[in-house]
DNA sequence: ATGGGGGTTGTTTCA
DNA sequence: TTGAAACAACCCCCA
C-alpha cells in the first residue's frame, strides 16, 4: 500500500485553524493533498443569497486560498464547478484518490448530499473521513443526549451539552501542508439543473459558472462575481479567516466588552461601531471557528472578576447557536418550514408557503412561493420587504440590512414581531425567505429558529409582549440616529417626531423638507416620506387576539387538518375583531360569523379557554 | 406529579 | 433619569 492520496473538501469551514478534520486529513502523513472547493449548484441556484453574501464567500474563499499557498507554493484552494455528486466518481478515478475527509454537516441537504457521497466512495474503494467542528458540540450528540429530542430551549442544549463533556479546545492550524497530485480533467461535465434558479433576480449578467469544471484559465481558480453573473455587492463587512482572527483579537483585547457581554443590554441602534461583534458571518462561512471564539471568551471569563454568564454573555450566544443546530439535526427538512413539522404551533397567517415537498426547492428551502390571500397583506409584505412601511424603525433597518447585510440581533426583533405577530399578521416564512436572501451570516437552523422564535410558533411564547416600532427604537436611541443615517428623508425632521413622522404638524414637515405621502412603492416622489401602513395599536390588538386564538386551538405544524384545510373549521368562530385578520373569507361566510359573534361571546371566554388548553396538553404528550 | 418560579432582548406607569 | 412593579394573554423546568 502507498501512502494516502487525500482530497480535503472545504464546505462551509473555509479555515485553516481549529480543524479536527484537517487535522485528521494531516495526520496519516499523505503523499499528496488536494485542497478543493465543488461549487454545488443546489447552494448556486436553490439557496436563496443576495449578492453580498457571495461577495462575502469569495472573501473567504480568496483569503483560505493564499494561506493555503503560503503553506505550500504548490497548493491553493481548487474550485471544481460541478455538482459533488457527479463530480467525485470521476476524480477518484482521474486523480488516483484513496482517501476523501471533510467537516461534517448536518444541514437537511448537506446530509443528503453526504451519504450520497460516501455511497459513492465505497462503490469505488475511498475511504471517507469526517470530524465535527462547526459548533460547540456534535449536534448529533447533543440530540442523542436530549433523548433523540431537538433541543427546544437553552436548558436542554446546556443540559444535554453537559453530559456529552467539556467543548473540545481549538486546534493549531497546520504548519505544513503536502503537495496536490495531479489534477487531469479527462472528463466531461455533467451540466447543473440550473432550473429555477431562486438567485436569478441578482444576475444582472450571464452566468458563466458552469462554462467549464476548472474555470475560464483552467486553473481551478476561485470566481469572480463577474463568473456568477452578479453585480457589484453593496456591503462594507468582509469576509476571511484572516479578518476574523484579527477581529476576535481586537474583540478579546478589550476585556472588558468581552468578559461582560450582555445581550440584551447592547443597543441595536448602534452603528459605527456596531454593538455586537459581527463575527456572526465568519461564522457561518467557518472563517472563524466557534470553539475557539468559546475558549478565547472563556479563558478571559474565568479569571475576570464580574464576568457575564450564559445566557446573555458571548459564550451564550454561541449556545443558542448551538441549541438551533441540534433543533435541525433532530427535525430535519421540516425544521425551517411549519408543515409536517410537529415541534411548530400553526397560526393561520396570511400568505401562506405553498406545499412544495416532494419537488426539488422543497428540501430544505423556502422558494418564496406562497399563497396570496388577503390583497392587503400583500401589500404590507410588499412595503415591509424594500423598507417603506412608513415606520421609520422599522424601514431604517430594512434599509440597512439590505445595503449591508447584517442588522443587530434585536433589530430583526423588531422587524420579524412588526411582519408577524406584532403588526401584518404575515406567515413568518415570508420574512425567513427575505432573511435569507439578504444576510450574510444566514444560517438556516439560526433563521428559521429566530423566526419560529419571534413569531411565537416555537422556542417562544410570550405573544403579548409586543414589538412596539417607535417605543422600542426610542428606549435606545432617542435622537433617531439609525433612522436619520438609512432613512435620509427624515434626517432634518425634529427628534419629537422622528420615529412617528405622521404626528408632525405642516410646519415641522416644512422645516425637514419632507411630505407624508403614498405608499412608498414604485417610483417615489423626493422629498417624500410614504404614510404609515395602519395604525400600530389597532394592529397589536387584532394580532393579540388572533394568537390568543391560534393558541388555544393549538394545531402543530404535522397535523392532518394543518395539510388538508380542516384546520379553518375549528377558527369559524372567530369575533368579528379577529375575523379583520384572517382575510381569506369571503363576504358569503361573513353572515355566520357574525352569528356566531352574537351568540357566543361572553360566555366561551370564560368556559372554553380551560377545555382547550386541556386539549393542547393531550395532544403533546401523545405526540 | 402538580404547582410555583422563571424566561437573554415588551410596555406603561409610578416612585 | 433610573428602576421596580403591574400587566397577568404563554410555556418550560424543577422539585
Amino acid at each position: 500500500m502507498g501512502k494516502p492520496r487525500v482530497i480535503y473538501w472545504f464546505r462551509t469551514d473555509l479555515r485553516l485553524h481549529d480543524s479536527p478534520a484537517l487535522k485528521a486529513a494531516l495526520e496519516p502523513d499523505p503523499a499528496v493533498l488536494w485542497p478543493i472547493f465543488t461549487w454545488d449548484p443546489h447552494y448556486v441556484y436553490r439557496t436563496k443569497g443576495g449578492v453580498n453574501r457571495w461577495q462575502y464567500l469569495l472573501d473567504c474563499q480568496n483569503d483560505l486560498s493564499k494561506s493555503i499557498n503560503k503553506l505550500n507554493p504548490k497548493s491553493k484552494l481548487f474550485v471544481l464547478r460541478e455538482a459533488p455528486q457527479t463530480l467525485f466518481p470521476k476524480l477518484f478515478k482521474a486523480w488516483n484518490v484513496t482517501h476523501l475527509v471533510f467537516e461534517k454537516d448536518t444541514d437537511s441537504y448537506a446530509r443528503e448530499r453526504d451519504q450520497a457521497i460516501a455511497d459513492i466512495a465505497q462503490k469505488a474503494g475511498v475511504e471517507i473521513v469526517t470530524r465535527y467542528g462547526r459548533t460547540l458540540w456534535d449536534s448529533d450528540e447533543v440530540v442523542a443526549k436530549n433523548g433523540g429530542k431537538p433541543t427546544m430551549s437553552i436548558t436542554q442544549l446546556q443540559t444535554a451539552g453537559h453530559k456529552i463533556g467539556e467543548i473540545p479546545r481549538p486546534i493549531a492550524a497546520p504548519e505544513h501542508l503536502p503537495d496536490p497530485g495531479e489534477m487531469p480533467v479527462n472528463f466531461d461535465q455533467e451540466p447543473p439543473n440550473a432550473q429555477p434558479d431562486l438567485n436569478a433576480a441578482h444576475r444582472g449578467k450571464d452566468d458563466k459558472t458552469y462554462n467549464s469544471i476548472a474555470g475560464p484559465k483552467g486553473d481551478f481558480a476561485i470566481e469572480t462575481l463577474e463568473e456568477l453573473g452578479f453585480v457589484a455587492a453593496t456591503t462594507p463587512h468582509r469576509g476571511g479567516e484572516t479578518l476574523a482572527q484579527k477581529k476576535l483579537d481586537c474583540i478579546i483585547a478589550d476585556e472588558k466588552y468581552a468578559a461582560t457581554f450582555q445581550k440584551p443590554k447592547t443597543s441595536p441602534a448602534a452603528f459605527e461601531p456596531q454593538s455586537t461583534t459581527l463575527l456572526s458571518p465568519f461564522l457561518h462561512f467557518g472563517a472563524l471557528s466557534p470553539r475557539l471564539f468559546y475558549w478565547r471568551v472563556q479563558d478571559l471569563v474565568s479569571r475576570y472578576k464580574g464576568a457575564s454568564s450564559p445566557p446573555e454573555s458571548l459564550t451564550g450566544q454561541l449556545l443558542f447557536r448551538d441549541m438551533y443546530f441540534a433543533a435541525a439535526a433532530a427535525i430535519g427538512p421540516a425544521f425551517t418550514q411549519t408543515l409536517n413539522n410537529p415541534y411548530i404551533r400553526f397560526i393561520p397567517w396570511n400568505l401562506p408557503s405553498k406545499d412544495e415537498s416532494g419537488t426539488e426547492v422543497g428540501i430544505n428551502a423556502i422558494s418564496g412561493e406562497y399563497h396570496v390571500d388577503s390583497a392587503q397583506a400583500e401589500h404590507w409584505f410588499q412595503r415591509w420587504k424594500v423598507g417603506v412601511t412608513g415606520f421609520p424603525w422599522i424601514d431604517a433597518l430594512m434599509r440597512q440590512l439590505r445595503e449591508e447585510g447584517w442588522i443587530h440581533h434585536l433589530g430583526r426583533h423588531s422587524l420579524a414581531c412588526f411582519l408577524t405577530r406584532g403588526g401584518c399578521y404575515v406567515h413568518w416564512e415570508r420574512g425567513a425567505d427575505v432573511f435569507e436572501e439578504l444576510l450574510l451570516d444566514h444560517e438556516p437552523a439560526c433563521n428559521a429558529g429566530n423566526w419560529q422564535w419571534l413569531s411565537c410558533t416555537a422556542f417562544f411564547s410570550q405573544y403579548y409582549r409586543c414589538y412596539s416600532p417607535v417605543v422600542f427604537g426610542q428606549k435606545w436611541d432617542k435622537s433617531g440616529a439609525l433612522i436619520r443615517r438609512w432613512v435620509p428623508e427624515l434626517k432634518d425632521l425634529d427628534e419629537k417626531f422622528v420615529y412617528e413622522p405622521w404626528k408632525a404638524s405642516k410646519g415641522a414637515l416644512g422645516k425637514a423638507g419632507v411630505k407624508i405621502e403614498g405608499d412608498g412603492l414604485g417610483e417615489r416622489k423626493k422629498g417624500t416620506y410614504p404614510e404609515p401602513m395602519f395604525d400600530f395599536g389597532e394592529r397589536r390588538e387584532i394580532c393579540i387576539a388572533a394568537m390568543k386564538k391560534a393558541y388555544q386551538v393549538g394545531l402543530h405544524g404535522d397535523d392532518e387538518r394543518v395539510k388538508n384545510g380542516t384546520w379553518r373549521e375549528l377558527f369559524e368562530d372567530d369575533d368579528s375583531e379577529v375575523q379583520g385578520v384572517g382575510v381569506g373569507h369571503d363576504d358569503e361566510h361573513a353572515d355566520d360569523a357574525e352569528h356566531e359573534t352574537h351568540k357566543g361571546k361572553g360566555k366561551r371566554e370564560a368556559k372554553q379557554g380551560p377545555m382547550d388548553r386541556h386539549l393542547v396538553k393531550k395532544q403533546k404528550t401523545e405526540s
